[in-house]
Order: structure tokens, then C-alpha cells, then sequence
DNA sequence: CCACGGATTGGCT
DNA sequence: GCCAATCCGTGGA
């Protein structure tokens, strides 16, 4: 159970950082995504860094548009997009302004709003066991259990209907860097991050 | 269990 | 018109 009450929710100065630093920063904080009176929350367990500025698989490599101007924003926003004609993928926009930098959320370990999630992924009120781990683990899925799209994007992750809370630090140790995945360009550099171990890790 | 390919929309060339 | 920062079902081992 999470103690909602405590002050930890992130501010802005944690989503100003380079966005790599952000990105292993964000492993082990709890997303939340307050849904009228209940709460989905979950630990980020896996990240994929972004760059436009020398980055060929950045959205923002090509320069700002309509669907990136977010990413050209100061940090602290979220940048969601829609993919493959079916999925919404979220991502937090992180370094100063103009920068066109974020940080795509690969994996979440459910810790709050377990049925919800489970009704919004699969419509089942009841989660069958065999079906726990594949709630969230990937970005798509991750957007579909956490009712997240197109109309949040560029919220404001300092206000309060979608925000991040700190959370014990996780070791260096328990990190491990990869190559991202899913990707035809940049291929090679090593800016996934994942807690070593965790189950919601969408690959391997 | 793993590998493969189809689905399907919207953004950009 | 091309193709994507994905997911899921299918089919074979």
C-alpha cells in the first residue's frame, strides 16, 4: 500500500536533468494516474532514453511538428503518442527547453488499481494469475491498463491528475543498460535502462 | 516456449 | 504512399 499523503511527489527540477540521467533516475519512482476518486499506480521498471539532437529514432530528430512540440518543452510534461494504428505510448519529457528530449515508459510493476487495470487491458473484473504479468509490461500495454491518451497529452506531471512520487533509491548495481528495442535507427546506443530481475521488464 | 507476420491509424515525405 | 519508440494470435517444436 502506498502512503498517498507523504509530500513525495517529484518536481519540476527532477525532469530539467540530461535525459539520460533522468531515465535511470525515473527507475524505482511510482507513477500515479489519479482517476476520479481511485488511483492506478506502479513502479517504472523499464526505460528507453530519447534525443533529437543526434538521435535518428527521436520523434524530434526531424525538427518540431505538431505531434513533438511537446518534447520541445522544458521537462515535466507528458508526451503521448499513438503508434501502429492501435497504441497510445507515454513518455516524460525531460532537459530545458527547446531540447526535444524524453524518456518512453517500457515497464510498470502494478501496485494500485490492480482490478481497473485488468478491466481496462483484458475487460475482466477478475485477473486471472497466468495474466498478471502481461498487464504492463510494454508501453502500449502500460497506456492501455493506465487509461492513458491522446487527451493527456503535454499534462503537466508537477500538477496533480498525472504525476510521478519518489520512492526508495534503487542501487546502481540492480541497473541494467541495453540497447533500446523496437527500433529501425540509432539502433546501437545503450540507452534502455530495467531493473535487473523485475518480471514487468518487457524484454530481456 | 519461441518466431513470425498481420492489423490498422495518422503523421510526414 | 510509406511506414512506425507495438501487440497478439497462430503455428510449429
Amino acid at each position: 500500500m502506498i502512503d498517498f499523503k507523504k509530500p513525495l511527489k517529484l518536481k519540476k527540477d527532477f525532469y530539467t536533468k540530461e535525459v539520460n540521467t533522468v531515465a535511470r533516475n525515473l527507475l524505482g519512482k511510482i507513477f500515479v494516474h489519479n482517476i476520479g476518486i481511485k488511483k492506478l499506480a506502479g513502479i517504472i521498471v523499464e526505460v528507453e532514453a530519447y534525443d533529437g539532437s543526434t538521435d535518428k529514432a527521436a520523434h524530434t530528430y526531424i525538427g518540431k511538428t505538431k505531434r513533438n512540440e511537446i518534447m520541445f518543452e522544458e521537462g515535466g510534461f507528458l508526451y503521448v503518442y499513438f503508434t501502429y494504428g492501435a497504441h497510445f505510448c507515454g513518455n516524460i519529457v525531460t532537459g530545458k527547453k527547446n531540447e526535444g528530449t524524453a524518456v518512453l515508459i517500457r515497464g510498470i510493476e502494478p501496485l494500485e488499481g490492480i482490478e481497473i487495470m485488468a478491466k481496462n487491458r483484458f475487460s475482466l473484473s477478475v485477473l486471472p494469475p497466468k495474466k498478471r504479468l502481461n498487464l504492463t509490461n510494454g508501453p502500449g500495454k502500460i497506456c492501455q491498463a493506465f487509461q492513458i491518451n491522446k487527451s493527456h497529452y503535454g499534462i503537466d506531471l508537477t500538477k496533480n491528475e498525472i504525476y510521478l512520487l519518489d520512492n526508495k533509491k534503487v542501487k546502481d548495481e540492480d541497473i541494467v543498460v541495453t540497447k533500446r528495442i523496437g527500433i529501425k535507427k540509432s539502433i546501437d546506443l545503450p540507452w534502455r535502462y530495467y531493473l535487473k530481475d523485475n518480471p514487468y521488464v518487457s524484454k530481456k
